[in-house]
DNA sequence: GCCGTTTTCGGCCCGACTGTTTTCAGTCG
């Protein structure tokens, strides 16, 4: 089951996608829209909680609580079922055909009596469109592909297959005669865990070179449009099962606009919409050419993102910030927390070798983790009630043995000294035990637990199984906590404010695996849990020397969890880990 | 429907691109 903040945040976002059909007030639909967006990212459970708590989420004033507590007491809300009677969910679901929006949608439902994606499919084969006002034979060609592509695709993708793309578009477009700089903005520039279309900023006097680098670019299925300003394509990521392909969106600015185009382009909408309205509310105007006098028109700056919100009294904003969940108010009162970075890790937690599945040996991986600078390395390899790992007593004991040696040879070499941490990774099993009893944990330098098998037990047991595992004196961090596979399991239904209670209560640290297609602990739930005093590891669960790198992915997770590095064990220098793992004991 | 270092009422971000348009509406981000 659905935690109840995405259930509630998917019946306001149908609320507003039915106003705008109905031809209703188009800022009272953006006002459930943003509540949606802001339910969604707020980290409390909203079952449960009053009309007077639910006010608090910023967005939500006394209309949208009453229908989320209508909700909670009923599980429905009545305006909403009304506007269901009215507009089937169908042509709710026409408007996700690329170029199809909400008035052009109804228009097809009243005029045609058009009411599904696949009703659409056949009037534009019957020819039934022609002739319809603002319809003409582009339309007509543009909609037959938008169904064919809303039918076969349209997913959003892992981070890490957006990022690879990033770098291809990045590296045609910054080669083109003329380009200055060239970045990736967008989701992907703040890191959020799935990207939807890459953007791309570049800076240059003239654009065509760079759209003509673009568009040519190996891959691009489709030109989607193409202007001066801006040119979007669609192209291969080289993952078939990931989604196939994606937009990418290029937008080219003269180079003096860069900060405030870089600012524009990164996102969020609704960071950008806050921010203008500060603008607006000091008599300036803010577009993606720069902060201008809103009476006379005059330029006051552009060049830099700081520029820009130091003009608007604000603190620089650091982009995985930038959702509008609070991060424009702290900037405002100059309160922007220093954000934990990749350089302040020291090293990771969670690493396997070729002892368990991991295709690295024990002396690569440490090879590869010094080679990163890293003061200390765990290495963590499966426990044998992951059974198709075939892991026993015997072999984690010259496991130890092995990387005992090795930390003495790393002392000796030369090179820089790294201390090793002989670990595991603990199965919780279904009731809350781990594979080894007490007097075998207590050798290991740190454990990591986690849950691999039984994701879809109740609630209940559910959250007792993890408290379970977090009283255990020999578990130190619990790993990937929500179990979830971006894009093919969902998270396991626990409760997320008992099990941070007892992680702060017993000094259990939450992982935050960096993994692309893992992302566990997800950001959403991460400032919560820091205001319940939990600490946490950012790990990258490598299973291959490569993935080492995987952990910019956690960072910018962290990062959108306004987390400071005072809370993540794996910033604090040897010593003081040592003494966090000790576990109060 | 929400919200307030000019407002408790009257606003609500801003621009690019497309298609079907004789001047603009719709869609998108």
């Amino acid at each position: 089951m659905a935690r109840a903040n995405d259930q509630v945040a998917a019946l306001l976002q149908e609320y507003a996608d039915l106003l705008l059909i109905s031809g209703g007030d188009p800022f009272r639909a953006r006002n459930y829209e943003k509540a949606a967006k802001s339910v969604a990212g707020y980290g409390h459970d909203v079952a449960g909680l009053g009309e007077a708590q639910l006010r608090r989420i910023p967005g939500v004033g006394a209309s949208i609580a009453a229908k989320i507590a209508q909700f909670q007491r009923t599980g429905t809300i009545a305006e909403l079922d009304e506007l269901r009677a009215a507009i089937p969910d169908g042509v709710r679901e026409m408007t996700t055909i690329p170029a199809l929006g909400p008035k052009r949608a109804a228009q097809l439902y009243h005029e045609l009596g058009i009411a599904s994606i696949d009703e659409l499919a056949e009037a534009v084969e019957q020819g039934r469109l022609r002739g319809l006002r603002g319809f003409g034979a582009r339309s007509e060609e543009r909609l037959r592909h938008g169904i064919a592509l809303a039918r076969s695709l349209g997913q959003r993708v892992p981070i890490h297959v957006a990022d690879e793309t990033a770098q291809r578009v990045v590296a045609a477009v910054g080669q083109a005669p003329g380009c200055g700089r060239c970045e990736p903005a967008g989701s992907l520039r703040r890191f959020r865990d799935t990207i939807g279309d890459v953007d791309v900023l570049a800076a240059a006097a003239d654009s065509a070179a760079l759209m003509d680098a673009l568009v040519s670019l190996p891959g691009v299925t489709e030109v989607i449009a193409r202007g001066d300003a801006k040119t979007s394509v669609r192209i291969g990521t080289g993952h078939p099962a990931q989604g196939g392909s994606i937009q990418v969106d290029l937008r080219v600015v003269p180079a003096e606009c860069w900060g405030a185009a870089l600012q524009y382009f990164t996102g969020s909408q609704a960071h950008n919409v806050a921010v203008r309205e500060i603008a607006v509310r000091r008599r300036l105007k803010l577009s993606e050419y720069g902060l201008f006098d809103a009476e006379t028109g005059d330029l006051i700056v552009s060049r830099t993102e700081e520029e820009v919100y130091a003009r608007l009294g604000m603190d620089w904003v650091p982009p995985p910030m930038r959702e509008d969940s609070g991060e424009v108010q702290a900037a405002l009162r100059h309160e922007i927390p220093r954000l934990v970075q990749e350089r302040d890790i020291r090293g990771d937690l969670h690493t396997h070798t070729t002892l368990s599945d991991g295709v690295g040996t024990l002396e690569e991986m440490v090879a590869a983790g010094r080679a990163r600078g890293y003061e200390y390395l765990a290495v963590t390899d499966h426990a044998p009630n992951l059974f198709m790992q075939r892991m026993t007593f015997e072999k984690m004991l010259e496991q130890r043995e092995r990387l005992r040696a090795l930390e003495r040879r790393l002392a000796s070499d030369g090179g820089r000294p790294m201390t090793l941490l002989h670990g595991t990774e603990l199965n919780i099993a279904p009731d809350g035990t781990v594979d080894w009893p007490a007097d075998i944990l207590a050798g290991f330098d740190i454990c990591v637990a986690s849950v691999h098998s039984h994701f879809d037990q109740p609630r209940a047991e559910m959250t007792r199984r993890f408290l379970r595992a977090c009283e255990n004196p020999g578990v130190h961090v619990i790993g990937h906590p929500l179990a979830r596979r971006i894009g093919s399991r969902p998270p396991v239904d626990v409760d997320l404010a008992e099990v941070f209670r007892a992680c702060a209560a017993t000094g259990t640290a939450l992982e935050i695996n960096s993994h692309p297609e893992r992302l566990d602990l997800p950001s959403e739930h991460i400032r919560a849990a820091a205001e319940a005093g939990v600490r946490f590891a950012i790990d990258t669960d490598s299973h291959a020397t490569g993935n080492l790198a995987f952990l910019r992915y956690g960072i910018g997770t962290a990062q959108r969890g306004w987390l400071t590095p005072d809370l993540v064990i794996n910033t604090w220098p040897a010593g003081r880990l040592r003494e966090f793992l000790r576990k109060g004991g």
